[in-house]
DNA sequence: TCCCTTTGTGTTATCGTTATCGTGGTCCAA
DNA sequence: TTGGACCACGATAACGATAACACAAAGGGA
């Protein structure tokens, strides 16, 4: 009925309440020097007007955004899910917020992202995974702010890192079963070249094979990363026909592993009698299904809080050279592997 | 070594290109009038200078953000991953982006978060779920921007709605029951009053029974929202020791009942010879999981895609009506149930 | 009592981009 | 030839908050 009215600022606030501008902007701070008494008749015509803070305006001014850039590869992931909420904690008490993006697994879809984020000016920026295309580091080089790359162990970082190697990870999971004397070891993972991540690995993996004087040749390629259940589950069937023989399969993550645990079931293989199935992640799933999953648990959650912990110090000047921390997945023993 | 250098401004791209500011600005837009001459020119410099567009200057002048505010309840979660990306493929066409914030499953935490979105002046905001604190009411109706509550039917919506009713939903799973003879069936879900869309199934369930004459009393209260496969698989214990002659029982969500599952398989109880179990979500675990789950599709990613169409609708002028737009859940049977 | 600190508030001038208006030049139809 | 439409670009003034500085009044120690 009415125009559509401006949304009010803070000098109709202003107005409303008796008191200048710049009394609004610090009775809406919470440590300014602001009378209780006019505060309280500052939010009450606040209130009145239906004021909401502009913070458009505030940090273009104020050259402060209060946020943290993160890149995550999916939104769906409870491992990244883990790692966000660590970091949101551990901002939270700095009054630092998260402006959270995600990339799909995709370096060029990370690349485009970047700069989306860093046009808002960020205070920091998070980034899960060490590698990026060229003008992606060049972007995150000149931002003159903190980087951190998390969930990996790049070997030129661009700034700071709190993660861990994905192939080494993955080594401890074949030693593992060397030391249970199995040897005919397969990997199920995505297509290589796309999630980084899950090329690490695979790249881990036939190392690991190699240095033990074993044969890393049963690979399977499940499809695009992140691979899911049911490509986990198809993989496992094609390894379950050609090569009959395998002792243990090593997935890329617990839900391909959880998929592939899966098929055995419908085809009446013992898991692990005929054959043992390992993860990565330690998702619930992992916990919980029939037979549990022998999995890695990278410590999400810890990533998180360390990388959280890691920028405050940066910021406040405590940290000033570039910092690895790394946070090494420890084995989880299951039901299905003996 | 050099002093931190402040971050070029198109000022300085400019002064580079030898042009004027504003004609920066117009090469940084695709469709403006500059020639190619010297946008090219413009670009080089840009490039040279590592120049970043400043959006918070941008948005403040121009009074536009080009961003869409969604609230989720948790990043990790496959339903409202599927809404968040049907949603982004849909805005994406207009250059709309998303700036996601998690609520929890908590109203209050949702109105704190309603808040810091509305601060950064979003060109509309997406809700999942109908229910929300009376101060969240109020700036979402001060707001002058679209409003579309998901998930949900509420009687008295804020503005748009893309959604469904929980309650008629789990009704229809009950119809299900009764009609395939089964009688006594339960009901496993989290505490009341947390997850509005749990509590509104709850009492569908509720509702659905005591119109088929039936007792509604085999609830189980499996922790606080949302529940996970281990709080499922510790209700299904508890029913299956307490009421050991119940048919079937209804979980609030397929993790949940993927939880139950398992542990009918550990205590060698056979589903769905002894009891059916059903689900909610048609996550991918339902379709996969040895014996799939029998379950409701409640179309996630079509509610996205609906939401973004109805808000590109409404931005545009073609819809000034508030919109109610269904998306009903469908029934998907499976091996769980008979 | 005097001076100095603290407290509470106002004034002014921006932060970096772009809406708006204006201008000189080009092109073409009447 | 001329008038108008169009194109490429520049000058100016905001958008709404707050940093920086200023200042009066109150309080406190010597």
């Amino acid at each position: 009925m009415s125009t559509p009215r401006k949304t009010p600022t803070m000098a109709d606030v202003a107005r409303l309440a008796g008191v200048s501008p710049m009394t609004v902007s610090r009775a809406f701070k919470q440590d300014a020097s602001v009378s209780e008494h006019t505060r309280s008749a500052i939010l009450e015509a606040a209130d009145r007007l239906g004021y909401v803070f502009d913070s458009t305006a505030s940090n273009l001014r104020s050259q402060r955004t209060d946020f943290v850039a993160v890149t995550i590869p999916s939104i769906n992931n409870a491992n990244f899910a883990d790692t966000v909420r660590g970091l949101s904690e551990g901002l939270k008490a700095r009054g630092l917020q998260i402006l959270l993006g995600y990339t799909d697994y995709d370096i060029n879809e990370e690349e485009r992202l970047i700069e989306q984020l860093l046009r808002r000016r960020p205070e920091a920026i998070v980034l899960t995974g060490g590698r990026h295309t060229p003008r992606a580091r060049r972007l995150l080089e000149n931002a003159s702010i903190p980087v951190i790359e998390t969930w990996d162990l790049p070997e030129t970082p661009v700034g700071h890192v709190v993660g861990f190697s994905n192939a080494a990870a993955v080594r401890t999971m074949v030693d593992h079963f060397v030391s249970t004397g199995i040897e005919r070891i397969a990997f199920i993972g995505g297509d290589a070249d796309r999630d980084t991540r899950g090329t690490d690995r695979r790249a881990g993996f036939i190392a690991a094979m190699t240095e033990h004087g074993l044969q890393a040749d049963r690979l399977i390629a499940a499809g695009a990363p992140p691979i899911s259940m049911r490509e986990g589950a198809d993989a496992m069937g094609r390894l379950l026909n050609d090569l009959p023989d395998t002792q243990a399969v090593i997935c890329v993550s617990d839900l391909s592993a959880f998929g592939a645990l899966t098929e055995c079931q419908r085809r009446g293989v013992d898991v692990p009698g005929q054959i043992s199935v390992a993860g990565f992640g330690d998702y619930e799933i992992a916990n919980i299904c029939v037979p549990s999953l022998t999995t890695l648990n990278p410590f999400p959650r810890e990533i998180g809080t360390r990388a959280a912990k890691l920028i405050l110090d940066v910021l406040d000047g405590h940290q000033t050279e570039p910092a690895t921390i790394i946070v090494a997945p420890e084995l989880m023993r299951r039901h299905s592997s003996r």
